[in-house]
DNA sequence: AAACAATTTTTTGTATACAAGAATAAAATT
DNA sequence: AATTTTATTCTTGTATACAAAAAATTGTTT
């Protein structure tokens, strides 16, 4: 057992990140410690780390709030995901194992099943399985934690571009070949795959705008 | 006037960068809160923001020590910040404005100055202005921001990797050069110049090894 | 003398109390 | 009636008090 700010921290971010907890919310400081039946110290702790890693704001003498973020933001985030994860994929290709090759395929088996159903929620999860085990074999434990972060911190908005009409299958199509870029060791061009599945740019740009609702259409901090 | 903690949140970070306080050294709460003329609250809540932002490491019920980094650690974040800093050159080169490209020009030209004398201090200095210049050329503030950070992180260690002999000559030239790319416009040069210039390979990489101490040699967290 | 056990001392983590600033409500003025 | 001013309430930020765990010290046994 350790400390209840440390018990208590990942439920908050939990909430964060699913949306419960949505995006301008205040955390009122009182109302948590009530909830979670200790005082305010360890909330406070709690809350002072989420706002060092972005999930929180907390503006002074004014209470926390679940970070807002401006669409000019929510761009500039992504912008920096897609190079991350593109770094991932080429690291990936030069050094994933064997052991990790047939995981790899084996999630993206389970993927492809789901990409010509509806279950969204379901094919979501296996997605982000899949992209973790690219992560994990770039073999570069320090970008791991630090794209998993960036997509914690993404995740509040995340689900708005999942939706779009026939992004499944050509995401699932698009995945197909970047396992066998990363299979294949082929480090330039698993590079090159990842960078175009992620990008938010083009018609799917639009067609993203459009989705937004106008919380994301006002600046923010 | 802000608050306390605050106030003590940068002087620590400042100390921890500047390696002032040295990567291991224990942070005790009792002693910084008589440092600062504060209680240990205002303390607790500082070293919280700087565990999440990685300079500090906090193990639970044995205290706060500045954050070690073993030498993997060490060389999987350079890899990341290579990678940020060819996304920052890429972006620059195709955002760059008129004003900033004056400045880039500029701040290049005060950093070759030194480039042929023995001024490390200085030169690092200006080194760090281009560097940030070409961060906000890239009109994205997050990735400024994240790019930013990490290297705060690196900064305690980074002063290892400076002293080689003849660095700093070859190092402007290669700013010669990628300042002439960004300001050309041509962003896939600005990337791969930069990559080669923050990248730790190849025989470089050897004289770095060379130059660390024992104390990067063990494993850590 | 070395290793183990028990006790004391420190240090962390949480709760509570209080002070100061922000938000809100009430009163007064135009 | 609307707006400004004043008073009140609420919330945050810091200090202090206390409980529990870890570290250090002492004492004991072999």
């Amino acid at each position: 057992m350790t400390s209840r700010a440390n018990e208590i921290l990942p439920v908050l971010e939990q909430d964060i990140v699913t949306g419960a907890l949505k995006p301008g919310t205040r955390l009122d400081e009182t109302i948590l410690a009530a909830k979670f039946g200790v005082s305010r110290t360890p909330i406070r702790e709690a809350l002072n780390r989420l706002s060092a890693s972005g999930l929180v704001e907390i503006r002074p003498r004014r209470g926390a709030i679940v970070a807002a973020i401006s669409l000019q933001d929510l761009m500039n985030m992504f912008e920096v995901m897609a190079d991350l994860e593109a770094l991932c994929a080429r690291l990936a290709a030069r050094r994933i194992t064997p052991a990790e090759k047939t995981e790899l395929l084996a999630a993206h088996v389970a993927c492809d099943a789901l990409s010509a159903t509806d279950r969204f929620d379901d094919y979501y999860e296996l997605n982000l399985n899949l992209h973790d085990l690219i992560y994990k074999a770039s073999h570069n434990a320090f970008l791991e934690k630090q794209v998993r972060e960036l997509r914690r911190r993404l995740s509040p908005h995340r689900r708005l571009q999942v939706r779009i009409p026939g992004r499944i299958g050509s995401s699932s199509e698009e995945h197909g070949a970047l396992v066998d870029a990363i299979i294949k060791g082929d480090s330039a061009l698993a590079e090159k795959l990842t960078r175009d599945h992620v990008a938010i740019q083009g018609e799917r740009f639009t067609d993203f705008l459009s989705t937004l609702p106008s919380q994301y259409l006002q600046a923010s901090a």
